[in-house]
DNA sequence: GCTGAAATCGCCTAACG
DNA sequence: CGTTAGGCGATTTCAGC
C-alpha cells in the first residue's frame, strides 16, 4: 500500500501543512511532538519526495471579481490518444480553465472554469471551447451555490485504514 | 467592479502567495517592490478581509495511497430548500466527498470524491451515497488521468481587465 | 493616511552529540 | 532525534513623506 512508508509523524506534518501551509516550523515542531531541527528535515524530504507537491493561498475568488464558476462536460470526436493530449493542451492555455480531468463513460473531460461575469464565460464558451478542434458537445452546468471545498487528502480516512490494517 | 478596492501591490501579492503560500515575508515584498513591514501590514489585511482565505500545502493524494478520483453526478427527488441544505450537509459529514457544488440544469450536485481504491468508492456509493435520503439518480465517472489542475484565480485575466477599463 | 529605517525578538537551520 | 548557536526573517516602534 502507497504511503505506508511514512510513519505516524510524517502523516501529522502533512496533515497539519495542509490545514495551515503556513504555519512555523517551530509550531509545526511542536504540534507532532518533535524537536524544531528533525521536523525540518523532515519536511523538507517529503517535498523532496513529492508528497508536498508547493504551497498555495487560498484566495476568494468571488471577492476578487470572479462570480461565475462553470462545470463543462466535453466530448471529443475522437479519443485517439494524439488528439486527447492535443485538448489537453489546448486546456492549459485557457486561464479560465482552471481543472481538467479526463473521465471514463460518456463524458470525455470535465473542466471546472471560472469567469468574472456571465457574458466572459459565454464568449469563452463560444469563441474558444466550442470551436477547439475535435470537440463534439459540450454541456455546461453553472455552480449555484458551493457547498463544500476542502483541499486535498481526508487524512482521517487515512489513519483509520492504518489502524485497521495494523 | 469587485476586486477594485485592491491596488496593483496587492494583487500582486495575492498572486504571489497563490503561487507559493509558504513565501517568506521579505521575499515577498521584494518581488513586489516594497519594503517588509508595508507588505506584511498588506497581507495581514488581506486575510482579515477575506481574500485570503488560508494556506495549504498541495499534497500529493496518489502518493498517500488515495489512487481513485471519481466526479458524482447527483439528482435529488425534492429540491426543497431545506432538502437541498440536508443533503449538503450530509456531504459535508463524508471525509470522501471533497468538494460539492450545486448546479444548475438536470443536475443538482456535482461531487469530487477521493478512495484509496475502487471498492472503497463502491461501497462508499451503495452504502452512503445512494442511501442517502432524498437522492434519486447518482451517476459517476473515474478520473483516467488528471490533465490540469491549478489553484483558485487566473490573475492574468484579472489584470487584463482592470487595464481595459483603464 | 501611507511608506521606510532601525531595533528587537523569535525562528530557521546549520553542526554536533 | 535533541541541543546548541549563529544568522536571518518577522514584527514592533518610530520618524518622514
Amino acid at each position: 500500500m502507497a504511503g505506508a512508508k511514512l510513519d505516524p509523524i510524517d502523516r501529522h506534518i502533512l496533515a497539519e501543512l495542509q490545514a495551515d501551509g503556513r504555519m512555523t516550523n517551530v509550531e509545526l515542531a511542536k504540534r507532532v511532538g518533535i524537536s524544531a531541527p528533525p521536523c525540518l528535515r523532515r519536511v523538507r524530504t517529503l517535498e523532496e519526495q513529492g508528497y508536498i507537491r508547493g504551497y498555495h493561498a487560498e484566495i476568494d475568488s468571488r471577492e476578487l471579481g470572479f462570480e461565475v464558476q462553470v462545470f463543462a462536460m466535453v466530448r471529443l470526436n475522437s479519443q485517439a490518444e494524439s488528439d486527447l493530449t492535443a485538448f489537453e493542451e489546448r486546456c492549459r492555455s485557457w486561464p479560465l480553465v482552471r481543472e481538467c480531468h479526463m473521465l471514463n463513460g460518456e463524458i470525455d473531460f470535465i473542466l471546472k472554469c471560472v469567469a468574472p461575469d456571465l457574458s466572459s464565460f459565454q464568449s469563452f464558451l463560444t469563441g474558444e471551447l466550442l470551436k477547439a478542434a475535435n470537440v463534439a458537445n459540450v454541456k455546461t452546468s453553472l455552480v449555484i451555490r458551493g457547498s463544500k471545498d476542502e483541499p486535498g487528502v481526508p487524512f482521517e480516512v487515512l489513519e483509520e485504514r492504518i489502524a485497521r490494517q495494523a
